[in-house]
RNA sequence: GGUCCCAUCGUCUAGCCUGGUCAGGACGGAGCCCUCUCAAGGCUUAAACACGGGUUCAAAUCCCGUUGGGACCA
């Protein structure tokens, strides 16, 4: 068995997509199960919208979401010789032939032909006339076959047929002496020996075009993959409109990389009732029969929720990596640096089930950073009041007897002090809480005092004690 | 316009190939429980086979057609 050559080929014309970045995965799991090579390849014949901050963008993307390459990331324009040598090769071996039809011709006759009801394709004009040394522009147009038929066997939407009498002569080099996409990813994809194109099913309609090309080269023929396009939530193609589709605009709205892997691959993709996968998991699991051949809409709502889900599940070092930079543009530069690794990690550890993203995190996280703490307002004026004052003493006297902390003492004495109060629970609770956080709303009140440790929980209800004989 | 693709809850999907299940799961929604708040969690619930014909004892599943979306060719 031959070894197993996928490739992802975007073009450099804006960021990363993340349609992009889900058909680079199934391509990037095939080549992981499969032991096979992954390529990258950077399709930039288009000069007028291709920037070098493009591929830098999609560098950028991959890497973040974890795909690497075994080959490139090659570049079309550095490969023009190549295209000129297998167009000439084909003119040279008769399948291929000049053609100076001028672009204002032809749209006009394609016009007449969609007005006489006929399909609007080239007329075969110059196919047999045989020029050999064209005066002036000349396109190189490839001789389609004209009859028979293309079965392509699809490895996502099965048996699909196209008939060779709707065939066009389609142009391979442009008369500037540049080929056209279906030219040059056919010699790329039969150069890099690539075995299987998987790509986007806007393709779907170019695989007959461009198989009679690797036939007429003298390549064997790749197997085709079409994957179904990713829609909005109004079910056309996703776009701006419909919110973020830069994959690096996710890495700033605070998602992890592994969520967004596995949102994206079970778009399109399922194994029964399985949801969270990690990734040696689809790489074993990936297979062509189940992934779907219709559309999909991305639905924000759960990309969220499996962001949750591995908030939840990841190594707590690994989310406060991730923490970090975004505390720091939150202005807690310092702050952080005052603080350990480790003590990071207990914090993610604290609020991990209440954010849902690493950005919400950081607003969760903010009443741990600094020694006291700022009270909302509203939060203090309800429950910091002067009734409350006398009990929030008391358990201060009780917590300052108590020489280090430790949760389980400090949560069984507190609970002790409610029962000989005479009090509920939820009536000292919340000013507790406030006086800790901030806040009326924040983890378990152990935990936080656990994650504050004994000063600063002491000073902190301190001062909340304070604020409510001052109200 | 031509060619091609697609069609199960609002959404992602299982089931389709090899007809027989109360059409299953998940997100989101609703309700209940848990509870020091907020979450998380647990339980319950509403919600779908696009339509029409066939084939068959039996069709989401096989066949034909219709409709509706989409892609490509410019």
């Amino acid at each position: 068995m031959t070894q197993v050559r996928v490739r992802f080929a975007p073009s450099p014309t804006g960021f990363l997509h993340i349609g992009g970045v889900r058909t680079a995965l199934f391509n990037w799991l095939f080549a992981r199960q499969q032991h096979g090579i992954f390529v990258l390849r950077i399709e930039d014949t288009d000069q007028d919208r291709s920037t070098d901050e493009s591929i830098q963008a999609i560098i950028e993307g991959m890497k973040w979401v974890g795909l690497d390459w075994d080959e490139g990331p090659f570049r079309q324009t550095e490969r023009m010789e190549l295209y000129r040598s297998h167009a000439m090769q084909l003119l040279q071996q008769g399948q291929a032939y000049w053609c100076v039809c001028k672009a204002e011709e032809l749209e006009a006759r394609r016009k007449e032909a969609e007005a006489k009801g006929l399909s609007p394709r080239y007329d075969g004009r110059c196919r047999n006339i045989g020029i050999t040394n064209p005066a002036g522009d000349a396109a190189l147009r490839f001789k389609a076959p004209q009859e028979g038929q293309i079965v392509v066997d699809d490895l996502i939407k099965g048996k699909i047929t196209f008939d060779n009498s709707a065939a066009d002569d389609l142009i391979i080099l442009r008369s500037n002496g540049y080929p056209t996409y279906n030219f040059s990813v056919v010699v790329d994809d039969a150069l890099m020996n690539i075995t299987h194109v998987i790509r986007g099913d806007d393709h779907l309609t170019n695989t007959p075009r461009q198989i009679p090309i690797f036939q007429a080269l003298g390549f064997p023929v790749p197997q085709f993959g079409h994957l179904p396009m990713i829609l909005g939530s109004d079910k056309s193609r996703l776009s701006k409109r419909h919110g973020a589709t830069s994959i690096m605009a996710y890495k700033d709205m605070g998602y992890l990389p592994e969520a967004m892997v596995n949102y994206l691959v079970r778009l399109g993709w399922s194994h029964g009732d399985q949801e969270l996968f990690t990734r040696q998991e689809l790489i074993e699991k990936f297979s062509w029969k189940n992934v779907q051949s219709s559309p999909a809409v991305f639905n924000p709502e759960k990309l969220l929720w499996i962001n949750a889900e591995y908030i939840k599940a990841s190594q707590p070092s690994q989310v406060a990596q991730a923490l970090v930079p975004l505390l720091e543009q939150a202005g807690l530069h310092e702050q952080v640096k005052a603080v350990s690794p480790e003590w990071l990690a207990q914090l993610v550890v604290l609020v991990k089930e209440r954010a849902k993203t690493v950005v919400e995190m950081v607003e969760w996280v903010r009443p741990y950073f600094g020694e006291s703490v700022v009270l909302e307002e509203e939060a203090a004026k309800k429950f910091l009041t002067p009734a409350i004052a006398p009990v929030l003493d008391k358990l201060l006297a009780r917590f300052e007897a108590l020489p280090a902390f430790s949760k389980q003492v400090w949560e069984e004495s507190f609970k002790k002090f409610v029962e000989e109060e005479g009090i509920k629970m939820g009536q000292i609770a919340q000013p507790v809480r406030v006086a800790l956080t901030g806040r009326t709303a924040s983890p378990g009140l152990f935990e936080v005092m656990e994650v504050l440790g004994r000063d600063r929980t002491l000073l902190r209800l301190r001062q909340g004690l304070e604020r409510a004989k001052a109200s």
